[in-house]
DNA sequence: TTGAAAGCGCTAACAT
DNA sequence: ATGTTAGCGCTTTCAA
């Protein structure tokens, strides 16, 4: 059960431990020493053992992603996008969720320090940025995502150009009377609902309290005409609270929401959509590049209209 | 930029390395030794090299994902339930997407080898069990999600019980003609058409196939009354694809999907759900516990009857 | 209770 | 072109 070592490779080779290093690495070795290792290297089924060569590197090649909530359907391409720069770069992607949870983000950034990942990118809450700053000091490139921070590298969308797009669309639409299920204080949750100027604003934390949230918002004073879910975490338990009363989509109240889905099309509910997909590989990219100057990408929502609020089709 | 090291610690702290080493991992130290340690490491904010102490263990303390394809539903809640388990072993998961392409997925299965992952599980098709036994019989725990391969750790679901499933169900509410959506010749995907028994069966490889293959059905010599898709990442297309031409599910044509997805209960899908979540935990927990007979798991699936099949409620 | 010293598997000067 | 040697940051005997 010992594993092979380079040790193994250059007795069987007959060489020395350097020269096989070389061999692997690409230095000035004569072709039939290269041969001979190779031959070794085959015949041993050796395999490298990259933690022991991220230790001169002074770190691991491999990117750090510490994701809030890994339900939430914008996670999905973010990871996708990180994940397909990772592999152009040889990197792999180390993946950690924390389940909402404040000490988990703590934790969780540490243990990617600890593991002297290449990069980090992270879509947590102020928590843990103290941490994150840490390594970002120490030299680790960190990616903040969804959120600007002062001094850090950050990748986030124009949430309060998100809320215009939505208001503007709902007045298209005819609709005034605008009622909100935003998901937390976050600062892009606020942001979105701030370009929103709705009537009514109802927060639920989690898809549990999205009913009573629903309710609130129907119950209020203002006979609302629309309603607009923006945390793409919540749009289905909002979307189903508001069919499961029997409100009809969009006659009695129309339906927008942030963050494209793939049964946005099938349902016909118009949408809010970020670019998760280049965000992931921007996110990625910034991680590789390493730029010296912190760098703050604010990406554009752009409006996929469809049913749900009572489009009228030109 | 200089790392802070144990050796830096040890002067700080007026000790050997020895001593910070134990006051870490829990030797044996006095008090006060100990405290003045904590402060050194506090004060120099220390973070210890996990990688450095991986050579030590002979591996890391990271488990090991390889998924052919991110954008099936099923893996995300798979990865989650992964996740849950490594967090709570003090684990880290680390992922990688092949984009289903078999060069990738040897390569991948190679680097989480060279990582010296602590276990890996793997989604992967044939091409990367060799590889994958390999490490295996170099002791690392491997699981392999989704198929049966004799010799070593799997979970995987019973899906010719799926496809019974599904047909029991069809006749129930009265279908007799089916048309089947598969994917691939994987197995999983053949077992659950062989339970099935249905008239007419076209594959699409991906999204983009799924168009030609709904034509194809739907121009064959039999009139079908259901529509089954085995693969939950086709599952959209061939929603959209039968409603884009005009097609009533339930009325004109009954559909049925495997795979749960956020939104089937507000289409109404009828599906067939895998326990996916306590899969992937099974999955973490066989690599953590590491079992030295190969354990092969097999999930039962679940039907969640909606509306999609025109069912009559009892 | 602590320190000195020998590694873990590998790379990178420096020789030859 | 190749081998020798000294590390990388840490753990772990073995003495003291």
């Amino acid at each position: 059960m010992k594993r092979v070592t380079i040790g193994d490779v250059a007795t069987h080779a007959g060489v020395s431990t350097a020269t096989v290093s070389r061999v692997i690495n690409g230095g000035v070795v004569a072709e039939a020493t290269a041969t001979r290792v190779w031959d070794a290297i085959t015949s041993l089924e050796y395999s490298p053992n990259a933690l022991t060569k991220s230790i001169f590197a002074g770190r691991s090649s491999t990117i750090g992603v510490v994701i809030r909530d890994l339900s939430s359907p914008f996670y999905l391409d973010l990871i996708r996008g990180i994940d397909e720069v990772a592999a152009a770069n040889d990197s792999l992607v180390m993946l950690a969720n924390t389940f909402r949870r404040d000490d988990r983000e703590t934790a969780q950034v540490r243990a990617m320090d600890e593991q002297r990942v290449r990069g980090l990118i992270v879509t947590t809450g102020v928590t843990a940025d103290s941490h994150t700053r840490r390594m970002a000091d120490n030299g680790t490139p960190c990616v903040i995502v969804s959120r600007i921070v002062p001094g850090m590298h950050s990748i986030s969308l124009n949430n309060v150009r998100a809320g215009e797009l939505m208001a503007a669309h709902l007045a298209a639409c005819g609709r005034t009377s605008v009622g909100v299920v935003t998901a937390s204080r976050r600062p892009s949750q606020i942001e979105r609902v701030q370009g929103l100027s709705a009537r009514a604003v109802t927060v639920a934390e989690t898809t549990e309290d999205v009913p009573d949230a629903v309710d609130a918002l129907l119950g209020g004073n203002d006979r609302l005409d629309a309603i607009v879910c923006t945390s793409g975490r919540l749009t289905a338990a909002v979307h189903s609270a508001l069919t499961g009363r029997g409100i009809a989509i969009p006659d009695d109240i129309a339906f927008l929401a942030v963050d494209e889905f793939p049964w946005a099309e099938a349902l016909g509910v118009t949408v809010i959509a970020q670019p998760t997909y280049d965000m992931g590989r921007k996110a990625a990219e910034l991680v590789i590049e390493c730029p010296d100057e912190p760098v703050s990408l604010v990406f554009e929502p752009a409006l996929i209209a469809r049913t749900s609020c009572g489009e009228v089709s030109s």
